[in-house]
DNA sequence: GTGAAAGCGCTAACAA
DNA sequence: TTGTTAGCGCTTTCAC
């Protein structure tokens, strides 16, 4: 086996057939032109002895498609979003395209380059969980009508339709359950506050603190990072008026709020109650197993494929979104004070 | 701002300059041709006018090449994978390349198909960890000269450098620390047995038996997945002559063990001794933080990218690869018996 | 300083 | 049943 640099053109030489008829054969369209099966058969001896393999640039070039779409993650660090980035893949494997997945680092500025480059690979489709506030970059995006799907980070104001967990409604059942428990001091560490997903869920704790009429209110945090959360908590061990229980708004930050409170001796759920988001793998065999709020990731991930395929088929709008409601999985973490 | 469907064409008749000037001067290679600065200043602005981005296809038939290289991964459900991915993704960031990830789902036949694609994308070259032991389509990237650098797994019979933990010395290792505190009965769960990072650690856990003379010897395992591993587990749990220590190849593993001693009312390190590999971050806080083998993430992220970079300037051999020893993690999941 | 023209590898009208 | 030709959007040699 050669291996070389072999084209249709070479096994165009080699057979005495023209290009037309050696990229009808391989590329599956020459039953279509009614090509012989004969020249078939020698056509796809030769390029497998020849180890052919179409060059995609050329393709995409011409074609302007190459079953495969571009996933763009804010970061592969966060367990959330690469179980999900897995998902994705798989379901899209399944259906014969390849998915190319970026990870933007929670970086606005690398996501806007890599969402501009991307869009100009001539991809089947972009499925999108944003990295910040910003969308300029996407709509551009709409206006070359490459087909696109956001995935728990969205824009109400832009076309795209998007599919995520309800983060409101997550937060606040989290919250009905501490208040539930006997809790009146609740302090939030939210992640990304330019982003979605912590700001609804933010909403969705301040409705319950103001549903139960509670008057401790505290929101700090600022990155969806075990550093961020670690920090977070050590400010919230030095509050004159401490909380009774931690809203994390996601098992990265509530990593860090446990690292915070081994340090200082802490323990959960006797010295403080903790509730998480995104109910990672390992939150059941934790010193003490944590409450969390699970996101659907499958229905997500599913929805999100068929989602994806329709606005490849006609244009959706965000009227098209889906959230879906989220489960809280209650484990050890909340001290009964009542 | 139209956005339609903006090529250097479009510009050029706007402009009224010809295709090549507006290509210098947009791929910034105008200085070298002595464009005005003027004429520079004119294209510039309508391009950004009108929200001109190169089309990469083009580009990349045309150069062959595209500031681009593909990371192929087993699976970004596993952390340690992630991990790595989302360091690479952003060193190569730093270097101005932008990095397409692709999960294998640790499944051969997917990777060679994914393989075959991407290498045929013009890029500029790969970084993978394989998910099985054939390498036939791995020659086909050497045959068409595809700078790549294997990490983590390899093959030794290929031309291909390698970046990896000492897989060997980090399962012997540990199993000489539980010798030294007393264990005679070591059991080891292996991940997937056709990949490297298993077997070598399998030979390290054997060599390690062999070196004390002990007489209890068992692996078992398939997949370094938690349900692979705690399937293991519960069969463990119904030997006759049980172990007094496991060994679990990854972490992934060791949540599966950890799920089936939960639910079989065994602790650890009363019950079972536990050392484990990959040391995610969680460890620490679980009901028993788990001693574990901890990979040099960074320095093999860097080192890939380094050695991904040697190798676009000039061919590099196995001769190349380097294996960074590990380093293990002591936490209290081993109980002293001596 | 700028442009015409060829060509990267492929596909698809149109022709035969 | 097969081939000719044009062209996707870009870069680059060669010419002016």
């Amino acid at each position: 086996m050669d291996f070389g640099h072999v084209t249709i053109k070479t096994l165009a030489n080699i057979t005495g057939f023209s290009t037309t008829t050696v990229s009808r054969v391989l590329n599956g369209t020459y039953k279509k032109y009614r090509v012989s099966e004969k020249t078939a058969v020698i056509i796809h001896a030769e390029a497998k002895k020849l180890g052919y393999i179409p060059n995609q640039a050329a393709v995409n070039l011409r074609l302007k498609k190459n079953q495969s779409i571009g996933l763009i993650v804010p970061s592969l660090a966060n367990p959330f979003f690469s179980t999900i980035a897995s998902i994705i893949s798989k379901a899209f494997y399944n259906r014969n395209y390849s998915v190319y997945m970026i990870d933007c680092d929670e970086n606005q500025q690398i996501e806007k380059e890599t969402i501009n480059k991307i869009s100009a690979q001539n991809l089947d489709g972009l499925i999108v969980i944003p990295s910040g506030n910003e969308y300029d970059h996407l709509e551009r995006i709409i206006s070359i009508k490459l087909p696109t799907i956001f995935i728990d980070r969205y824009f109400e104001d832009l076309s795209i339709p998007f599919v995520s967990t309800d983060h409101f409604q997550g937060a606040l059942s989290a919250v009905e359950l501490l208040v539930k428990n006997g809790h009146k001091k609740i302090a939030c560490i939210q992640g990304n506050p330019t982003v979605i997903s912590s700001t609804e869920r933010v909403k969705g704790y301040k409705a319950g603190i103001e549903k139960y009429a509670l008057d401790f209110e505290y929101v700090g945090g600022h990155e969806f990072t075990q550093q961020a959360g670690h920090e977070e908590m050590k400010r919230i061990l030095e509050l004159e008026d401490r909380p009774t229980a931690i809203f994390a708004l996601s098992d990265t930050i509530s990593l860090g709020v446990l690292e915070a409170l081994k340090e200082g001796g802490y323990h959960i759920p006797e010295d403080f109650s903790l509730v998480s988001f995104d109910n990672s793998l390992y939150l059941d065999y934790l010193e003490c197993p944590i409450t969390s709020i699970a996101h659907p990731v499958e229905k997500i991930a599913e929805r999100a494929v068929e989602l994806l395929f329709e606005s490849m088929e006609n244009v959706l709008s965000v009227q098209d979104s889906s959230l879906f409601a989220p489960k809280l999985i209650e484990r050890d973490s909340i001290r009964k004070l009542c």
